[in-house]
DNA sequence: CATAGCCAACTTTTT
DNA sequence: GTTGGCTATG
């Protein structure tokens, strides 16, 4: 028996025991959200309510994961588990029961975004639009473009006219694309991301015998992050819960940092209107941060309009102010970071330092350094898993068994093969699908003759079909078959390559079913060893892969213009918003150390120098009285040391003239053409300071040669 | 029709 | 640093 009054706060208690009714949270950063939320299941639990009732949803894998674990932990394993994921996770698994329902009585399949990519491409080589264009906007801008105005509910136009306009021009081609993409999802029987929560709640709509399923089988509802869904996501918690149903919901307005997939904050702020008679609760004591940390993070609050109005205060009155830290370059800052990350693990473990970031690559530099020091790392944010290519290799391969099949993944397998290119798979796809409905594998035998790999492939096939292996078993014959062309295809990276198929492997193992295997992959709904947190690494991640985590040691990097804010959110004073709350988050993710790392100049590969940059508004926006400051190091690499131009101080607090956010332009004609006594007319491809440049010479290649062999152009 | 080689663009953030 | 798309070639 848990004693809930001893465990928790008034606000919290408060939270756990109204069970009935429409009920909304309003979670303050730090204030025990996680552990209100894994109570309340214990509650219900304890109240009678078999766990299986309850559904949990939220937006991210990781909160998902993290969320079910915690009250596995918490409640007795033999009560049963809560349902729950994400809500396209939980999308999937309804629509998956009801597919005929759907229309689609073969069932169907979900696409990634590659795979969305790549149907996409060929619907547009179809249409034959935009061929020979050079500017014609890329198959990935396009979709997201589609998937924007679809997630937010206004049309293509719109989008392109609020948000890409320089695609005006092309609208009408693009909604002919966007016309002609939806109707090769439905032939193909394949849903995108957004298709599967538009799906359901279709399905939910048009059937009411579905509806009143899903509402019996879930009597409680929970969502976590509530501020991150978007208005479709909204629409069916409403209709799984239904207006007077047991719903709990819970977010932070501050918090929301998913604008820019549609996530919609007045869904929190409407929340009220929505479900007549809604509890609100506030949650505000903050169990997390020391005292100076939620000092600085109340400022950063409260330089920004927040709708529901918080007061957060800790019980941790001690504690070090957070430090600013400006190095000279971002290369120092590496630098910088590694040794304080030296310090801190004196006192905590790797795993509970970590260092967070805007953008993905602004690591990169930081990685080089930690792999020269030997200090592991594990990194989140960024590239997926399942997006690398090898992995998407050998996931196609095995998506070839599947019935029906599926033409993608025919497309990828078959376009490994040496000699087959996208017709010759078009075509076998074709004969294949004949194959399974009139038996005539002539077409196939003939091309089996011809190539060799083919019959390889197919006898793999053949045997997995006549006696199906497991997801494991299947795999290791697949790697075996696909070795040679991803020795031929990486060499470079090989070993980088093989352990990313070795940690495949270690997925594929937990899995009896190949198809539940496949259909994890595709949702990353899997819990897969890269995700568990290792003990003995340090922590990198974007800060977006950072909500909802804690740690001792918080170090931010990059805290300067056009980094954080990023530029397209310089433009635009919504998304400008959007990034301060990305700040709040991240600055909330610390107990007991802040460190903000503002570098004075950063590194810009097309023009080889370090260019000044300003630190971020957000950064100037701080009280100076909430930080210590900390001077860079002295200690700069070579490359940082030289060429910087304009070597004034600068701190956070001065002003940032307008004329330094454009970029300082050097005398170096990176980008430009010039010429060479031997070698003819070359594009510039870097300058490397002092005097080198890296030159691209059609028929030659590219060519390092110092400045006075070469004549520029203007 | 497949392929290699070259060139240019693109790097928020997630499902 | 990577990837997609175009072009020339076999």
């Amino acid at each position: 028996m848990i004693d809930y009054e001893k465990s928790l706060n008034p606000a919290q208690l408060e939270a756990v025991t109204t069970t009935r009714g429409p009920v909304l949270v309003i979670a303050g950063a730090g204030s025990g959200k996680t552990r209100t939320i894994v109570y309340r299941l214990a509650y219900l639990v304890e109240q009678g309510v078999p766990p299986e009732n309850i559904l949990l949803l939220t937006f991210t894998r990781k909160a998902a994961s993290q969320m079910l674990r915690r009250s596995g932990e918490l409640l007795n394993q033999e009560m049963g588990t809560v349902s729950g994921g994400t809500f396209h996770g939980y999308s999937y698994t309804i629509l998956k029961k009801f597919a005929p329902a759907l229309g689609f009585p073969q069932g169907f399949s979900v696409m990634d975004a590659a795979d969305a990519e790549d149907l996409f491409k060929g619907v547009r080589n179809e249409l034959k639009v935009g061929q020979g264009d050079k500017s014609f906007p890329r198959s990935r801008t396009i979709l997201s473009c589609l998937s924007k105005a679809r997630n937010k509910e206004i049309s293509l136009q719109s989008i392109i006219e609020s948000e890409a306009i320089h695609l005006h021009d092309y609208l009408e081609d693009l909604k002919k694309l966007e016309e002609a993409y939806f109707l090769e999802k439905q032939k193909q029987a394949l849903l995108d991301f957004d298709d599967l929560l538009f799906f359901l709640e279709r399905l939910l709509m048009d059937n009411p015998e579905v509806l009143e399923y899903v509402r019996s089988v879930h009597g409680y509802v929970m969502v976590d992050e509530y501020q991150d869904t978007n208005l479709v996501q909204a629409r069916l918690a409403r209709l799984i819960a239904s207006e007077q149903g047991n719903i709990m919901v819970v977010g932070d307005d501050a918090q929301s940092i998913y604008g820019f997939r549609g996530a919609d904050v007045g869904n929190i702020l409407d929340f009220p209107r929505t479900f007549p008679g809604a509890r609100v609760i506030k949650l505000e004591q903050n169990y997390r941060s020391s005292q100076p940390v939620l000092s600085l993070t109340n400022c950063i609050l409260s330089n920004m309009g927040q709708k529901y109005d918080k007061n957060l205060f800790s019980t941790r009155t001690s504690g070090a102010k957070p430090e600013l830290i400006t190095p000279s370059s971002d290369m120092a800052q590496a630098g910088a970071v590694l040794s304080r990350v030296e310090e801190l693990s004196s006192r905590y473990p790797l795993h509970d330092i970590a260092v967070l970031f805007r953008a993905a690559y602004h690591a990169y530099p930081l990685e080089v350094e930690l792999n020269k020091a030997s200090i592991g790392y594990q990194k989140f944010g960024g590239m997926k898993f399942s997006e690398a290519s090898h992995i998407k290799d050998v996931l196609s391969l095995m998506r070839m068994v599947q019935d029906p099949p599926e033409i993608l993944a025919w497309k990828r397998g078959l376009g490994l093969l040496k000699g087959v290119g996208p017709k010759t798979a078009q075509r076998l796809y074709q004969a294949y699908c004949d194959f399974l409905t009139t038996a005539d594998g002539s077409e196939l035998k003939k091309f089996e003759t011809k190539n060799e790999q083919f019959a390889g492939l197919m006898e793999l096939l053949r045997r997995q079909k006549n006696l199906p292996a497991s997801p494991s078993g299947f795999l290791t014959e697949v790697l075996e078959f696909y070795r040679p062309f991803l020795e031929e295809k990486h060499m470079d990276d090989l070993p980088r390559r093989l352990s990313g198929l070795e940690q495949l492997e270690q997925i594929t193992s937990a899995y009896n079913h190949l198809e539940a295997f496949l259909a994890d992959m595709v949702l990353e709904n899997s819990d897969p060893v890269g995700m568990q947190a290792r003990e003995d690494a340090l922590v990198l991640s974007t800060i977006h892969s950072a909500k909802g985590l804690e740690w001792s040691a918080v170090l931010l990097i990059d805290l300067v213009e056009e980094r954080f804010p990023s530029r397209r959110a310089m433009q635009d004073s919504d998304d400008m918003d959007e990034e301060q709350r990305l700040l709040y988050v991240a600055c909330t993710r610390a107990r007991d150390y802040l460190g903000l790392f503002v570098p004075q100049r950063i590194y810009q590969r097309n023009t080889g120098f370090n260019q000044r940059v300003w630190p971020s508004p957000f950064v100037r926006e701080i009280d100076t009285s909430f930080y210590s400051k900390v001077k860079g190091q002295a200690g700069i690499s070579p490359r940082a040391a030289e060429n910087t131009p304009g070597d004034q101080e600068t701190l956070p607090g001065e002003v940032s003239p307008q004329s330094s956010r454009r970029s300082q332009t050097s005398a170096v004609p990176a980008g430009g053409y010039c010429r060479h006594k031997v070698f003819g007319r070359g594009k510039v491809v870097q300058a490397l300071p002092p005097n080198k440049y890296k030159v691209n010479f059609p028929g030659v290649g590219l060519k390092t040669i110092s400045g006075e062999y070469l004549n520029f152009e203007e």
